[in-house]
DNA sequence: TTCTTTTCTGCAACAGTGTTGCATAAGTAT
DNA sequence: ATACTTATGCAACACTGTTGCAGAAAAGAA
């Protein structure tokens, strides 16, 4: 859990117990989740926290059509084997919505290669609807 | 034009209004970009034609990292032909984020086949970032 | 056309989400 | 321990989107 040096950001109390919440749960969580996770607390730090941990490459964002917002742990801080391209965050997975338990999995996959004619493709995301295993 | 027809919603000056910036417009369109394309204008009544227009098939929304969102045309209100698969409406594009000019254009283009093991996979969304043919 | 019904519009008020400025508190390096 | 830097907590605010309701407009029928 040496993320904070790793990142190179300060280690303070309030991050620390933010951070849990992602270590806490398996999949993608809400601001909201992690508000009630964390009690009482200031709303103004937790969104600065925020943005500190995806600037700093510790979480990333994901978006869904329908204002679905979730944030989850970035690969290379679940993992801390592959820790070479951290400053290039182009996520090696698929993010996976469950439209039963409304969850966000990010699923570990290769993603596919996008060939479009006359563009020039950097990355690319590719999020995928259905049902999860433990819902099937 | 005679979409209000074929989505079976009532045609309105007001909607009319909206739905020309969307055909006035090549790319995907911010809320803001059709608020100063309205002129003087209620903020509520777009909002609701903009549900109205969604919830029709009429546009879709796309939504990326950083609170970037903004609306475009279905495929099915741009070529008339295809009239088949109005209500699953699992666009067969590639929603392309270009980082130069930042417009988000919807390339025709078949989407790939993701198999994830043990999920049961409905339908995909790709968005792809880099540059567009324009900005190269 | 004119009437009737249904839906839309525009206003007010509000709810949710996220940001900025600033003084104080806490972390980090020497 | 000290000095320096950064984070926290508070207040106030900005942006985005929603709900309720009365009056206006659209669509269908007589």
């Amino acid at each position: 859990m040496a993320v904070f040096k790793e990142k190179n950001i300060r280690k303070t109390a309030f991050r620390q117990k933010v951070l849990d919440v992602f270590y806490n749960n398996e999949n993608a969580v809400t601001i909201a989740q992690i508000e009630s996770s964390l009690g009482s607390h200031d709303r103004i730090t937790l969104y600065r926290t925020i943005r500190t941990f995806i600037d700093a490459g510790v979480i990333h964002e994901i978006v869904m059509p329908g204002d679905l917002k979730k944030l989850a742990l970035c690969n290379d801080c679940l993992n801390k084997h592959d820790d070479e391209h951290h400053h290039t965050h182009h996520h090696k997975h698929v993010h996976f919505h469950c439209e039963m338990c409304d969850e966000i999995i990010c699923v570990d996959n290769d993603l596919p290669h996008i060939n479009l004619a006359g563009y020039r493709v950097d990355y690319i995301e590719v999020q995928a609807h259905g049902v999860c295993p433990r819902c099937i």
